[in-house]
DNA sequence: TATTGTTATACTCTATAACTATA
DNA sequence: TATAGTTATAGAGTATAACAATA
């Protein structure tokens, strides 16, 4: 992601844009859409982006790579299928974000003993080094999340989403 | 929306994605994401989207034209600067999708009487018709979001998400 | 100097089709 | 025939810079 790429400039003033939106002059009335769900679960989608990706600019790892490296570490030799399928990637997407992640050395394909199709995946040691680094990063992101919501809320919301 | 053009087809089968990671013999394990609620969040966020795209494929509007029509309809005569930092989008993207709004006829950008630099935002008559039904299909979608989560965890959520 | 709106660039992501190789 | 993986394309969205007009 292109953000990834800005670290010392704060470019997306949230905290300002909140207060702009109940500061300005002439009030500005969400409408209908005060009552969606779906509304407010992009916006908070959107932070929860911005600041994974900022917090994790060092090592310059997207939500998307996160996701993929935490799960070919939990379930050493899947295949492309199987990932695309958890995670809710497309195959085509997928394959390109894996050779990206080869290319930086971070995992790799074998063939798969089982089906000549297959492509059995595993990080590298490099990639699990990073993957570690990562995690930490990551925790304190989910972290920032949490105060954000409060304990509580958190847990609650947490519990809900999952049963989706 | 690319995929607001496709009508007759389901191409994104989720359920059978969730009954393949469910039923696919090596069970995939989530890892740490299984405890992020920044991942829920993504995940739930992506059906939104696919869902409503879909709902409104007949009349072609995307979330994003949905949200900036109904903030227009209920604040008419706002700035484009307004309207971005109300619902976080880029004034650079906002101006194109405004662009394309115009051109279809729905909306009009008139000379702010009080600021030379403005631009004075509102609906046309085909607009708010199109406005009209458009939010009786996205009615019908949160309607579908709301039976996923059940109603109590639906009014939850949307309090919980709001405080963001 | 700062703000409003615009155009432009680069990258990410999604949806889709078409292709190969294997099963 | 169906599946696994690949490449390519089109469109949407995001991040950013630079510009003209106006304040």
């Amino acid at each position: 992601m292109s953000v990834a790429r800005r670290q010392s400039k704060p470019v997306i003033p949230l905290r300002k844009a909140a207060q702009l939106r109940q500061a300005s002059p002439p009030l500005i009335d969400l409408g209908v859409l005060n009552e969606r769900l779906g509304y407010f679960v992009r916006r908070v989608q959107v932070w929860v982006f911005q600041h994974f990706i900022r917090r994790l600019s060092s090592i310059d790892v997207s939500p998307a790579q996160f996701s993929v490296l935490v799960v070919i570490a939990a379930n050493t030799g899947l295949s492309q299928s199987q990932l695309a399928v958890t995670l809710g990637i497309e195959r085509a997407r997928l394959a390109r974000l894996l050779h990206h992640l080869e290319r930086r050395g971070l995992m790799q394909r074998l063939p798969s003993s089982a089906d000549g199709r297959r492509h059995a995946l595993r990080l590298t040691r490099d990639g699990r080094k990073l993957l570690a680094r990562a995690k930490t990063l990551a925790a304190q992101h989910e972290s920032a999340l949490k105060e954000k919501f409060g304990s509580d809320r958190y847990r609650l919301l947490l519990e809900a989403l999952r049963e989706f």
